[in-house]
DNA sequence: ACCAAATTGTGAAATATCGCGCAATATGGT
DNA sequence: ACCATATTGCGCGATATTTCACAATTTGGT
């Protein structure tokens, strides 16, 4: 157990791993070898026996690690054995389609209120969620205990939108807005682009990378998706 | 003008300057320097420059680069310039938030098709786009020359929708399902993960890097989100 | 014509991340 | 008890990526 900085690619992993470990726990095994969890994504072992020592010696030398104990270590680790209560700013297309989604409330995500400016939108509900006025954001955050703010307004609203969640302490931001974003000290932001994830795409098929042995065009590495 | 290989960080850094020389462009600058495009993100100026570099010697010593003639040369260089025709599969709410994201269109790509197993979905239309049968897949991609697939189905399906896109040639994929995909060789994939990316605030709030008294110092690096 | 200021392109140093290889240790068979 | 096998934790070298720092240019002023 190191107690070093924990990298982003770290975690992100530990998101993996704790995904498969549940689908291995259906299965039925009571143990899982850093070899074969490596071998379900296209990954190092090492890396994984790395990133889980990071947080501790929860393996056992000659048997692996034991699904179960793994499984609630990594639930501890990521947050995920308490509620985090979300607001949505944005009830547009994208907003809506993320307030009912599973994976929200499969990671113990549950979506608390979806805020817009339109008058035609607030009151109206989507699901079960109501549409509030962003103007009472502050309010209904400290009312509803809400500590994760989802950003999906257009990119235009979204510095103002960041400086609104900030002001009601907010600490942890996810963003869909195609935008570079401000956040001050201490304020997790996680940008999802997908403007910039199509334009990788597109360079894959204008630069494909050449098989031949003289090759004079680019190559593009393909690690980190 | 290097002939090495092109990491997708910095493929993915060439979306992120290109949206902003066309803002730039819009405020009617004609150069702009390495170190006034990095103070708009928080990017150092010497790797701007060596992003750059990469694909040739757009600037002037002295002087910066010429807004114009870098916007062109990123708009070719990331295959932005000429259509890139796209399939959604999988009608839901997340394919049908897609099918009209004018992200696509800005992007110069077209959401030609989307594809649904549900025969309820079949024939309708979202937007101008019409949902078609997921069985004539290869016939419609052909057809309709689509290039790039989107992938939003439950993960379950995932991997068969895979297998289906690569079956009829296609190239370029971008998943959105939570679940590790094996690809065949010379396929690209990009996957987003919304759920690791929750998880990953998650992270955040439960295991808040550890502040000392003066100095704000994170335990959880920062970069590349 | 010359000089100061601005700014690029790039080799080299600094960091960050990954993967090899192996001692340490648990298990099961004999 | 001993040995063969499996598999972790981790030091350390290998790669990848970022940042520094500076010579080379260009511009504009005098
Ligand atoms: N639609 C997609 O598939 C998609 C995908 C990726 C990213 N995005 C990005 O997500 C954001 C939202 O996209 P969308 O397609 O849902 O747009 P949308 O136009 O459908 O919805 C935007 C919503 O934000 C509301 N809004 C505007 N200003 C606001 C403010 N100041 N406070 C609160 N609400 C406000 C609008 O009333 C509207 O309901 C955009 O930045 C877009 O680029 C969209
Ligand atoms: N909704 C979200 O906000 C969101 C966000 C991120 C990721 N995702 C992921 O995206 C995927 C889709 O999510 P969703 O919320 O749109 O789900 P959804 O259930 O609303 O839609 C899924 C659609 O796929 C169709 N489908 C099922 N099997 C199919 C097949 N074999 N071929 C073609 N179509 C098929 C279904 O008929 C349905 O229309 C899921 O993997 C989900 O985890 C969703």
């Amino acid at each position: 157990m190191k107690s070093e900085k924990i990298s982003e690619l770290t975690t992100n992993r530990l998101s993996v791993y704790l995904r498969c470990l549940n689908e291995i726990a259906v299965a039925g095994a009571k143990t899982v070898s850093s070899k074969a969890l490596a071998d379900r994504f296209h990954l190092n072992s090492a890396q994984i026996r790395k990133d889980l020592a990071y947080f501790g010696e929860f393996g056992v030398r000659g048997v692996g690690y034991y699904v179960e104990a793994l499984r609630n270590h990594l639930t501890k680790i990521l947050g995920l054995d308490r509620e985090n209560r979300v607001g949505i700013i944005g009830a547009g297309r994208l907003g809506t389609a993320l307030a009912d989604y599973y994976g929200f409330r499969k990671a113990n995500f549950t979506v608390a209120a979806l805020f817009d400016a339109d008058p035609k939108k607030i009151g109206k509900k989507v699901g079960e969620t109501e549409v509030k006025d962003i103007k009472n954001f502050a309010a209904v955050v400290k009312q509803d205990n809400i500590e994760v703010a989802v950003i999906a307004v257009p990119a235009e609203f979204a510095q103002a939108a960041l400086e609104r969640v900030e002001k009601a302490g907010i600490k942890a931001v996810m963003n869909f807005a195609p935008v570079a974003l401000k956040t001050s000290n201490g304020v997790k932001l996680k940008s999802i682009d997908l403007t910039t994830s199509l334009e990788s795409l597109s360079y894959f098929l204008a630069q494909p990378p050449k098989q031949s042995s003289r090759n004079v065009k680019p190559k593009v590495k393909d690690r980190r998706e």
